[in-house]
RNA sequence: GCCGGAGUGGCGGAAUUGGCAGACGCAGUGGAUUCAAAAUCCACCGGGGUAACACCCGUGCGGGUUCGAGUCCCGCCUCCGGCACCA
């Protein structure tokens, strides 16, 4: 067995004085990097894989994963240390309990800032990369963690990037199949084209759209020539080429995320932004919407995270309705077949392909004028002089297209479209309706096409009254149905009794009852119809009557009672912006709603006017009408229920150098094709000039790499062409999240030649269900969350992983905020502006003007920033652990704050007292054991084990602080060496390398970071007296002490004989005595 | 606008299941020690009230349920995060 590292403080001797062994930073430095540097040199937290010596396969797995850092050249930040300190203390205690701990560490190291730092400086990425690794990798050291440095790797190394270059190739060769709801090698389907079957599309809408393969594979596959089959197969797979409407900005050469662009603009330089369609790789994620949305009811994420995916992936119930327009058929999306009487036009996304084919040559003169163009810059001169829609659609698309997806969502008040001259036919009314372009339906989402019925989309209904388009109403709102109702019984049974009525109300409204049949709340009723919508020309029988009851309550004289708030309906017409009763019935007979109220109603209620040829949905409920008119629609072919997801195919080509090139050449002929597994990695080409070219024709940075992408067949390492044929290479780079989306499973077995990973060590760390605990920030939740269990499932499809989700519990840190000061116009003032004043107020310190305290993110413009360097150097790494943890619960966001560093300083320099001399640095021990210390021990040693559990660290620290202090100023105070050897081991995960030193201290061997969790004996946790609480009325008025056995009546008893309870309820009259054992007891008395 | 989360002393926070609100730490006040300081130790530390007790109030605001509410219900306010013309 290897010797403890030498106690011998080399700085013995320079400090004054009998504290020479005090616990100070100079000592904290020196014992952490004597710690530091002999779990290095001893391979302490080295991690045996199977087969490996030191490997135990009894021993249940814990794959502990941090989100690996982006190493920017800034270095760490305090928040990195926060989510790697939890992850550390929970993998140092799961070692301690047993368990084989997977706690590894790597980089993130591809992508934009990396690259912008070359186009500045000139300077090679991976060279300033490789410089922030490997200061990252010296600041993390330094604070002691227990990864298993053996198996670190970054994203750009070419042992890595191979594989993530590999994983594309899979999903290049592989295809979505709807019937197993799985991925499958594109072998199995050429198999199936080989034996004439014809496999179901995962996509079948796309298919018909693609005039590329429209029909070719409905041949038999004998007979397609190879382009054909090629192109085929191509629009079948996981990996495709797509076209895509992007941001792409001229100047800067590259395309642009929505987020990067502001006013059309670039928000670097302010360069003119377009929209362009352009041809990338596309990852066919969408296959997978059913099963990632299925797969987070067995994960344990946060609720809000899986929110977040959930409304990402959007899944929407509802139908495809075909509507004629001549020969052809234009296919809508909706949530509301129900409302299919309603729909009196149709909107096509401006760049919908059909649009050309449904063109009118020009307007009729029977087009009302108000429908032809409106809302967009040119549309008044065409207008003016006549244009023919053809003229009018090409404006609008050049408008539609000049303008960002921000710019759009900004000008959403007014909408804008054009009459493109066309008509088609209502399948459900047979009515002919106008068709529209308009930027308010988008290409990306359903069919980019929709059905229009103003009366219940709050959208359309704008649209509608910008174009003077009919309004129908076809779905009555509730309210409107409980006037009638009232109308129809309440009147004539006012003397019904409440609850009879309110049970009918609610169950003809469709409101969840209670038991006592009372709506839940009415709240929640108006809430839901907030606008009523009335027929025109309906004369209400019950006029009269609706006004006088309204006058009165709504119930019989009594209204709804929720709380002590009293609805009437009288509040209710209030409550729409009517001025009584009278109003709103005088409006609602005018047919004046719509303009009263400027809005759409949801329509939830029955149906009305929903009569058309064969169908008939008038009467129904929305739900029942719904089931009904897709019934219908399947049985004469228009139609059918689809369900639709929100969410969309992956970009995933980059016009920028630093990120994985793609492992993909084209042949003279334009024709992708793969290079071999074999011939991987396809290695990144050295660039000199990383500036990108000024263009409007998107153009990736490698192309300027020409001899690399102008190459041979047989260089580039492509089967199936001569070896001397040119071939062109794929000049995008994958974007940043490929290499995190699969880092997780390299770490498994991080040295495998053969494989991604080794099957073995994969099911060994894997398992059932993946990574134990992942700690990271929820800046994540949509985005690497989302790519990296699409990735996972289709590797696990593909047969390469035996884990459906990777991901077993999710958890994030909250984000470390700093202090800040904000002026009364709340915009911040950098930190060294401000000055703190003796009355505590703080004021700017140029203008004198006073400033409030508040949280920020830190930012180098606040001069907000604190490095963890210097707070070691200040502290010690143990010291800045327990600050972090001690802050406040993990997951909530929290200021830092250096001068509260001092109290986890002196906790640990009273626990370093309690069994060290200061002067001498010998141990002191007590011979015989305190009970009171040694009952308390046991205590601490079940809540920290416990906290650490639940992850609730700050709680765990507090209860060690509590013991030493117990322990401190006991009598006789202090630790035997075995008590103080169980403290050591409980302290460790927290402040592992004092923990060592006291551990040796107390005369083990090393080390504690592997040895055993203490044990605690049950019997000790309870005391056999307790205090509890004597309350009279609810209020404390005595404290009582009593065996922790005894029985309610017992305590009863010596409540009642205590004096002092005595005197309380002297003259009182006992109604009820509640004893909670343990507890307290109440004696309710009046 | 929609979805999610949170509001507790001067500050960070605790209260795990409806059961003694404010554990623990920081800051602050007073004292001991010291030539002095640092460090350390002791006491106090939500507001009102009292000589001291007693007592009253108090977990964003207004109501409610309960013997008992920071915790549950209803209605608001504020802050943070996410999404946003998704048919």
């Amino acid at each position: 067995m290897s010797s403890a590292p030498s106690n011998t403080d080399q700085h013995a001797g320079e400090e004054t004085g009998g504290t020479a062994h005090r616990y100070t930073a100079r000592l904290a430095g020196d014992i952490e990097a004597r710690w530091q540097q002999y779990w290095a040199s001893h391979q302490t937290f080295l991690t045996p894989n199977p087969g490996m010596p030191g490997w135990d396969g009894d021993k249940p797995k814990f794959y502990c994963l941090d989100m690996f850092p982006y190493p920017s050249s800034a270095g760490l930040h305090v928040g990195h240390p926060e989510g790697y300190t939890a992850t550390d203390i929970i993998s140092r205690y799961k070692r301690m309990r047993g368990h084989n701990v997977l706690h590894p560490m790597g980089w993130d190291a591809f992508g934009l800032p990396a690259e912008q730092y070359a186009i500045k400086t000139g300077v090679h990425p991976a060279k300033t990369t490789r410089e922030s690794i490997d200061n990252f990798r010296r600041q993390l050291q330094r604070f002691g963690f227990s990864y298993d440095w053996s198996r670190e790797f970054g994203t750009i190394d070419e042992g890595y990037y191979k594989w993530t270059q590999w994983i594309f190739l899979r999903l290049y060769n592989a295809w979505f199949d709807p019937e197993q709801n799985k991925a499958r090698h594109i072998d199995e389907l050429i198999a199936m084209f080989e034996r004439g079957d014809r496999p179901v599309r995962f996509n079948q809408e796309a298919a018909e759209l693609d005039s590329n393969t429209r029909g070719r594979d409905l041949k038999a596959w004998g007979e397609l020539d190879e382009a054909t089959r090629h192109a085929v197969l191509a629009s079948y797979r996981l990996a495709y080429i797509g076209e895509q409407t992007v941001n792409w900005c001229p100047a800067l050469g590259t395309a642009l995320a929505n987020e990067e662009v502001i006013d059309g603009r670039s928000e670097r330089g302010s360069h003119p932004v377009v929209r362009k369609p352009l041809k990338q790789w596309m990852l066919r994620i969408t296959a997978y919407a059913e099963r990632l949305l299925d797969g987070l009811a067995g994960v344990d994420w946060p609720e809000s995270t899986k929110t977040q995916q959930t409304e990402w992936i959007g899944r929407s119930v509802g139908a495809h309705i075909d509507f004629e327009a001549g020969k052809r058929r234009i296919r809508v999306f909706t949530t509301r077949p129900d409302t299919v009487f309603g729909a009196t036009y149709m909107v096509l996304a401006p760049e919908h392909p059909m649009v050309d084919e449904l063109l009118g040559e020009k307007y009729g003169d029977t087009v009302p004028k108000a429908w032809i163009g409106g809302g967009f810059d040119d549309a008044e001169d065409l207008v003016a002089r006549n244009a023919t829609p053809r003229e009018l659609v090409d404006a609008y698309r050049s408008y539609a297209a000049g303008r960002s997806d921000l710019e759009r969502q900004a000008e959403s008040k007014t909408k804008s479209g054009v009459f493109i001259g066309a008509y088609a036919l209502n399948p459900a009314s047979g009515e002919r309706v106008p068709v529209f372009i308009a930027d308010y339906v988008l290409m990306g989402y359903g069919t980019g096409a929709i059905m229009a019925v103003p009366a219940h989309d709050q959208r359309d209904f704008e649209f509608a009254q910008v174009f003077e388009l009919p309004i129908r109403d076809v779905a009555y709102p509730r309210l409107y149905q409980a006037m009638h109702f009232y109308a129809e019984h309440i009147a004539d049974e006012e003397r019904a009794d409440d609850e009879r009525w309110r049970g009918v109300l609610a169950d003809f409204l469709g409101i969840t009852t209670s038991r006592d049949g009372d709506p839940e709340s009415f709240a929640e009723l108006l809430a839901q119809v907030r606008k009523p919508r009335v027929e025109q020309g309906e004369a209400p029988e019950w006029r009269r009557e609706f006004i006088e009851g309204a006058q009165l309550d709504a119930v019989g004289g009594t209204g709804l009672r929720r709380g002590s708030v009293k609805i009437t309906w009288l509040d209710a017409i209030e409550g729409l912006g009517f001025k009584d009763a009278e109003d709103f019935v005088t409006t609602f007979e005018h047919g004046g709603l719509y303009t009263k109220l400027g809005e759409a109603m949801p329509g939830v209620g029955r149906m009305v006017n929903s009569t058309g040829e064969g169908v008939s949905l008038d009467g129904l409920t929305v739900d029942e009408a719904k089931a009904r008119i897709v019934e219908h629609l399947e049985v004469v072919g228009r139609g059918e229920a689809k369900v639709n997801y929100r969410l969309r195919d992956w970009l995933f080509s980059r016009q920028r150098y630093w990120g994985e090139p793609f492992p993909i050449v084209y042949d003279e002929q334009g024709l992708h094709r793969a290079v071999s597994a074999d011939a991987l990695p396809v290695t990144l080409p050295d660039l000199a000039d990383y500036t990108p070219e000024v263009s409007d024709d998107p153009k990736p940075l490698l192309a300027k790499a020409t001899e690399w992408i102008n190459t041979r067949a047989g260089i580039a390492g492509v089967e199936g062409l001569a070896s001397d044929a040119p071939v062109t290479r794929e000049a995008n780079t994958m974007p940043g999240w490929a290499g995190s989306c699969w880092y997780y499973l390299r770490y498994c077995d991080p040295h495998n030649d053969e494989r991604l990973v080794g099957e073995e060590a994969e099911r060994a760390w894997m398992g059932e269900n993946g990574v134990d605990l992942y700690i990271g920030g929820a800046e994540h939740a949509v985005l690497h969350l989302l790519y990296a269990r699409f990735w996972h499932m289709a590797l696990y499809d593909l047969g390469e992983v035996g884990s459906p989700e990777p991901f077993r519990k999710l958890f994030h840190q909250g984000l470390i905020t700093s202090y800040a000061y904000a002026r009364p116009d709340k915009t911040l003032v950098p930190v060294d502006e401000v000055e703190e004043r003796a009355d505590g107020t703080f004021v700017e310190t140029a203008t004198g003007n006073s400033c409030t305290q508040t949280t920020a993110k830190m930012s180098k413009s606040l001069k907000n920033v604190v490095n963890p360097d210097d707070v070691i150097a200040e502290f010690g790494a143990d010291t800045f652990r327990l600050y972090e943890m001690y802050l406040g619960p993990l997951e909530q966001s929290k200021p830092w704050n250096t001068r509260d560093m001092v109290g986890m300083q002196r906790f640990l320099q009273r626990a370093w007292r309690l069994t060290v001399d200061e002067e001498t640095g010998e141990g002191v021990f007590l011979e015989e054991a305190n009970p009171e210390t040694e009952k308390a021990l046991h205590r601490t040693i079940a809540k920290v084990g416990g906290d650490i559990e639940r992850l609730a660290f700050n709680t765990g620290i507090s209860a060690m602080i509590e013991f030493v202090n117990g322990a401190t100023s006991a009598k006789p105070s202090g630790l035997t060496r075995d008590q103080a050897s169980r403290f050591a081991l409980i302290l460790c995960p927290f402040a592992p390398h004092i923990a060592e030193e006291l551990w040796g201290i107390a005369g083990n061997g090393p080390v504690c970071s592997l040895h055993p969790w203490p044990a605690y004996d049950e019997a000790m946790l309870t005391d056999d007296e307790v205090e509890i609480a004597v309350q009279i009325m609810g209020k404390t008025r005595a404290k009582l002490m009593v065996p922790a056995d005894a029985a309610p009546k017992a305590i009863e008893d010596m409540a009642m004989s205590d004096d002092a309870v005595k005197a309380l309820i002297d003259g009182k009259t006992v109604r009820k005595v509640i004893v909670v054992p343990g507890r307290l007891i109440n004696i309710v008395a009046n």
